[in-house]
RNA sequence: GGGCGCUUAGCUCAGUUGGUUUAGAGCGCCUGCCUUACAAGCAGGAGGUCACUGGUUCGAAUCCAGUAGCGCCCACCA
């Protein structure tokens, strides 16, 4: 019973039972049949499955409310709207948690062995696991929960071995030693994705490295070359001669294995092919000549460590130089290194080595130096370049089809300037590192027979060797990365390679909304590892949607505590009002800034609109009442113009905000349809009628009145549900509905309101509006004039077009009573005498208030001579001020010009009113 | 170093192909209202030389060039 609705909307109160009803109605789930024996034209969003650990931050927040507005709005038109969920496995994030788990009881994951540890895994998983798609169900999200899937699923783990197979076999996946980026931490590669540059302020040390006794001819000729120029060559107190080396990472000097020319560089040319004595380890290291090298950056010769740098690496290819990989996996120095640095960390090795060279004399110097320092993506420990064998995918034939989708357009992005980044990526792409040497995650489906060396790469286990018969295999102990099976997501969820109904149904896709960051990652990917085993690319449109920031514009995440709770904005102010918030907040194409520390400042707005929601509907059920409303056919002729004006601002919303969500415009579905419901239904129609609504109010008019009133809030509520789902509903079940004609739907979700021509009224919108005007006018002039609240004005119009003084007519009554007006009349020409107030209106007609007997005029007059004579004053006091020579002279500029704006403010008030004092002074 | 983007009210931001907006909204602020849907509200109001400079145009917040500041992405010259 309307009656009994409470004046302030009690989310929690509301939510709860109607997602139940929702999901008990199976609002969500999408049968394939309905599309291929039905007809009905699919729409499909596959979720960014979250990790199977993570808990719900504001940027799922805000991501999954996107996808939920957009599959609401689907399913409302009428199509097979499915969301499909699911998390993802994580590999190295995991495994970390579990691992700090097994800490606490004092284990390591050796400890337990790899089994115990995969088992231990499972269980974490099995249990807390797949939380944070329960707390999407709090922010109202519709995905079709029975379809929920995990990346390490049977079915989904066959689809990854069915692609590492077919890649393989087609010669796309390979193995190979190259420098991968290395975490020292979770003890595994780390694609190049996975190592984020971090700028810092950090040193350029030289070393000096004396050049082999023989070498000195040479030396000598290089240093005339080079003319002494700085510390390039140089000779040591003893004779030797030396050349210089600069580098970031001085402990890599004790993998050197080579210094390197550029070989068009004159100055160096007598020394290629000599040698150095590395110093601090004994061995004796080649010159190369090597184009990579940059003549002009420090003294034009480079430190070769092959092992410990990509380029150097490269470099040594090239010229054939062997690789000395001098760290262990913990980065700590190996027993490759000179036994005084075994075991040291590779930091206080960095210490040690610079010691070390000062105290030979080999030292020449530091500076400071800007660089990017790669870190862990997971754990933010410096990335060690560091080479090892790993599994690669060659990229650049899946990227052609890829790149062709977005240059073509077959594939667009939300705003499009990700276009250009993603083309430019897909350009340069290079292999991917996919093997990761974890336990937690997809085992890789290599073995190597024991016996004869065989690799074998197979869909299921093999028992023995092709080749040799022998039963003694070993399988790769990596397992893969986890993008590996995250880039099949849209179609390995469907059961993919099997060709299942499902498949056939919903692939490919609609939408993809995702954070920026993973772009690469995963959105690239999916669209190569779409065209490549499904023949066509996942998705049509990529969102990538907006950063949500703290109010310093720092990006909300966990390690900097600045985050805030989706749960905690739920339980204080509900899911509508988190949803409204975002949406209303997330302009494409700009990021969000929400206050950690003031929940009420950031999510007001969405709760105030809330309420104002619930309340508008308490006061349209409590006004209209419970008997049925008739249909709109049979109220036609009584509709007033305040009805055609709301039906038809309905009609033009609803087409307005279905085309700004074709164009994935939230913010301006949200803006839109706030304005239509607040700034035009709230704010005039409910007011204006009122009193029509009344048990005494003419039967007819009434009627007419709760219908339009019926049928806006109708309309206004399916415009809102896709955003605020849970008041809307609510407010909707309760709705009344025509005579005769029985509720046709159970749901509120079951129509999206379209334009409706019959209703558009481009004459009512007109006048209505300058009847909007007059009544806004009125009320501020009768504020500026200081007419007391109760007090009656009259109204003298002049030059009303015909259609307004129709439209004056009409709703004569409700401008009488929202503007507080007593007589409302129409004049040829304007009366010039007496005192009052003047105003125009947008279509031209001049308004007159007489305030002669309503406001005590001498009163007006004494304030109005006050205020001038107060402002006199002060005018004097900035005028001399500003005639004191010294001050303009000598204050700085911005200080005079303050001074001056205040004088021409001033002035400018003055001339006002003392115009106003004329007039209530008489002719 | 290469690429992209941003700079509009005290704050957070809109402003969709240059022209009906007097450059808008929310929050905040000021004034008056507990008017029987809503004080999480109503009515009225103050506040902006649209970063700066120059150009194109009948007309520029909007297009072009340059300058300054900020941010993001890519690549890593050791």
């Amino acid at each position: 019973m309307p009656t009994e609705m409470d004046p302030r909307l009690n989310p929690n109160s509301i939510e709860p039972p109607l997602y139940s009803r929702w999901m008990e109605a199976g609002e969500f789930s999408v049968d394939p049949a309905s599309v291929l024996e039905g007809g009905r034209d699919p729409f499909v969003i596959v979720i960014p499955p979250p990790n199977v650990t993570a808990v719900l931050h504001m940027g799922h927040g805000l991501n999954n409310t996107i996808q939920d507005v957009l599959i609401r709005w689907r399913r409302m038109q009428g199509k097979a709207s499915l969301w499909a969920p699911g998390t993802d496995h994580a590999g190295i994030a995991t495994q970390n948690v579990v691992e700090r788990l097994i800490a606490k009881e004092g284990k390591t994951r050796e400890d337990l062995g790899r089994e115990a540890f995969v088992d231990r895994t499972w269980e974490f998983v099995r249990e807390t696991g797949g939380a944070i798609l329960d707390q999407l169900k709090a922010i109202g999200c519709t995905c079709d929960w029975d379809r929920t899937r995990f990346t390490l699923d049977p079915g989904l783990s066959r689809a990854v071995r069915e692609v590492f197979v077919r890649l393989y076999q087609k010669g796309l996946i390979y193995r190979g030693e190259y420098i991968i980026n290395w975490c020292p931490r979770c003890l595994t590669a780390l694609s190049n994705e996975e190592a984020e540059g971090d700028e810092v302020e950090g040193r350029l040390y030289h070393l000096r490295y004396p050049l082999a006794p023989e070498m000195t001819d040479a030396a000598a000729s290089a240093f005339d070359g080079v003319q002494a120029a700085a510390e390039a060559i140089g000779q040591l107190p003893d004779g030797r001669w030396y050349l210089t080396v600069s580098t970031t990472r001085p402990e890599t000097m004790l993998g050197d294995t080579a210094v390197a020319v550029n070989p068009a560089d004159d100055r160096y040319k007598s020394l290629i092919g000599g040698e150095v004595d590395l110093p601090l380890t004994g061995r004796r290291i080649p010159i190369i000549a090597d184009e990579y090298v940059d003549r002009e950056f420090g003294t034009g010769m480079v430190k070769v460590t092959p092992a410990h740098d990509p380029n150097d690496f490269e470099m040594a290819q090239r010229s054939g130089v062997p690789p000395l990989d001098v760290m262990t996996p913990e980065a700590v120095m190996s027993e490759n290194a000179p036994e005084a640095f075994q075991g040291m960390d590779r930091f206080d090795a960095r210490k040690a080595v610079v010691k070390a060279f000062q105290e030979e004399g080999l030292f020449g110097g530091e500076d400071p130096h800007t660089h990017n320092i790669p870190r862990c993506y997971r754990c933010d420990t410096v990335v060690e370049p560091r080479l090892s064998e790993q599994w690669f995918v060659k990229m650049k034939p899946l990227a052609e089809p890829a790149l062709k989708a977005s240059q073509d357009g077959t594939v667009t992005f939300v705003p499009d300037r990700w276009k250009k980044v993603y083309e430019h990526w897909m350009e340069n792409i290079r292999d991917w590192c996919i093997s990761r040497q974890l336990w937690w995650g997809h085992r890789i489906p290599v073995w190597y027979c024991q016996g004869c060396g065989e690799t074998i790469v197979a869909r299921e286990d093999p028992d023995s060797c092709r080749s040799c018969g022998s039963d003694d295999l070993q399988q790769d102990p990596d397992v893969l990365d986890t993008w590996f099976s995250s880039w099949l997501w849209p179609f390995s969820i469907f059961g993919w390679p099997e060709n299942t109904e499902d498949l056939k149904a919903f692939y490919p896709g609609h939408v993809l909304s995702t954070a920026p960051e993973i772009l690469f990652f995963w959105v690239a990917r999916m669209i190569m590892a779409g065209y490549e085993f499904m023949g066509e690319a996942p998705f049509s449109t990529v969102y990538l949607h907006a950063t949500v920031r703290d109010t310093k514009g720092r990006k909300m995440s966990k390690s900097l505590g600045n985050g805030i709770d989706p749960l905690e904005v739920v339980d204080q102010f509900g899911a509508d009002a988190l949803r409204f918030t975002v949406i209303s907040a997330a302009a494409v194409g700009t990021d969000i800034q929400l206050n950690p520390d003031d929940l009420e400042a950031s999510f007001a707005p969405g709760r105030n609109f809330a309420n104002k929601v619930w309340n508008a509907g308490r006061f349209t059920l409590m006004t209209v009442g419970d008997d049925p409303i008739r249909p709109l056919s049979e109220v036609r002729d009584d509709l007033e113009l305040s009805d055609r004006w709301i039906l038809s601002r309905l009609s033009v919303t609803a087409e307005s905000l279905t085309q700004e969500l074709e164009k994935f415009r939230l913010h301006d579905v949200a803006e839109k349809a706030y304005h239509f419901f607040w700034g035009e239904l709230a704010d005039w129609y409910l007011e204006l009628v009122k009193p029509r609504l009344r048990e005494d109010a003419d039967a007819r008019s009434r009627e007419a009145a709760r219908t339009t009133l019926v049928l806006a809030f109708d309309g206004i509520l399916r415009l809102l549900h896709p955003i605020t789902p849970f008041v809307t509903e609510e407010l909707w079940q309760k709705l009344p509905w025509p005579a005769g004609s029985p509720r046709p739907e159970s749901l509120i979700s079951a129509q999206w309101p379209v334009k409706d021509p019959a209703l558009e009224d481009q004459e009512a919108e007109a006048q209505l509006g300058a009847v909007q005007d007059l009544i806004t006018q009125v009320r501020s002039l009768r504020k500026e004039y200081g007419v007391p609240e109760g007090a009656e004005v009259d109204v003298v119009l002049t030059g009303a077009p015909t259609s307004f003084k129709n439209a004056l007519a009409s709703e004569d009554s409700s401008i009488r009573r929202l503007a507080r007006v007593g007589s409302l009349t129409m004049e040829s020409s304007l009366n010039e005498g007496g005192a009052g107030a003047h105003g125009v209106l947008r279509n031209g007609t001049e308004l007159f208030l007489p305030l002669e007997g309503v406001i005590d005029l001498e009163k007006e007059r004494v304030r109005l001579s006050e205020e001038i004579e107060r402002l006199a004053g002060q005018l004097k006091g900035v005028r001399a001020k500003l005639q004191n020579e010294n001050f303009v002279s000598r204050a700085p500029a911005e200080v005079v010009e303050r001074e001056r704006n205040k004088e021409s403010n001033f002035q400018e008030q003055m001339t006002k009113l003392q115009e106003k004092l004329k007039v209530f002074q008489g002719p």
